[in-house]
DNA sequence: CACATTTTGTACCGTTTGGTACAAGATTAC
DNA sequence: GTAATCTTGTACCAAACGGTACAAAATGTG
């Protein structure tokens, strides 16, 4: 996951793979099948993880601050921390193929697919702050999702360009300020 | 130009880029060297295009003037459009060379620099607005200019991924929100 | 027209890619 | 302890990668 992670899936080599997982070439394909099926796995536990940060910024009291939670959290996986050797910057479902040959065209659908699948999470819980009363309901909860999962992609982008915690976090401040009301 | 666009750095072969320009190999490595310091002439180009959409944005009248431009002429260029065959959605500094294999990484760092001056521009644009009156001295320009590149990632991932340039242009109303005061 | 120069096309180079065949080694079952 | 099963490591495959040597063709020049 992790080398899938920092150089993408054209990117990562099955060399490089196998010798990350520790195994040889047969028993990964006999585990895995192939190597788009390793990819879709590794998102898959990608997704799985991360998802556990995501529900528990959702879950806080307002959404307001649950994007105010996702933000920071998301800046802080992203580029900040304790940085160890094993620590990949930027996000997985951006830099995981972004751009790429013809023949990874479905790895790089089923990412946009996934990110698009993020942002209805995001707009859904806008849409909870609106029944919940938190949210004025004249407000475009599309819109504003729109907003927050587009801003969300751009710091992925920012941190594999190597930008710092601080500085991401006080974009983070600026973006909330559009938040309505 | 437009096949390292679309594909990518590494995504582009040497028939796709060649097949393109209508040249043979041989032909191509006469001109340009290597198949890297082509792509570096494509993208000296890409920057020169859209730098002119920038800096008629730019000229806008105030800061904030020139923020909307740049972001609408974004939206309008990245996925937005007569949309023909030729049409690459995203942007080439974003989709370039996001992700690679190491061997790459170069090139990675080259768009990690040109995505950090376009910044560097907006900063000082906002910086003459300060100087010119028209955006509140006590701002950090820094960081708004953090803000707004970041979110202008985020619209080359989002357009890369399929988004209309509707539902993109509402997300920019909201961007706008963010200006102080 | 003949010569020198440059451009083009074909064929190749070594390397690396994703993917396998197959036999040796380890493990389990009886 | 022996036989059957499963896992591992080595070696290989065809294809595609970026890059080049070299000769044919086209061009320009006297």
């Amino acid at each position: 996951m992790r080398v899938f992670w920092k150089h993408g899936y054209e990117g990562a080599s099955l060399p490089a793979l196998t010798k990350a997982m520790g195994i040889n070439r047969p028993s990964m394909y006999a585990a895995f099948g192939n190597k788009e099926e390793l990819f879709r796995k590794a998102v898959a536990r990608y997704v799985e993880r991360s998802g556990a940060m995501f529900r528990a910024a959702m879950a806080q009291r307002t959404a307001r601050e649950a994007i105010e939670a996702l933000l920071r959290s998301i800046v802080c996986a992203a580029c900040g921390g304790e940085g160890g050797a094993g620590k990949v910057r930027g996000c997985m479902l951006v830099q995981g193929a972004l751009a790429c040959g013809q023949e990874s065209d479905r790895v790089r659908r089923e990412l946009a697919r996934r990110r698009c699948e993020m942002e209805v999470f995001l707009r859904q819980r806008l849409e909870r702050g609106q029944a919940e009363g938190d949210l004025r309901r004249d407000v475009d909860a599309a819109a504003l999702a729109k907003f927050y999962a587009t801003f969300q992609n751009g710091l992925a982008v920012q941190s594999a360009g190597g930008a710092s915690a601080e500085e991401l976090m006080k974009a983070v401040e600026v973006a909330l300020r559009a938040w309505p009301e």
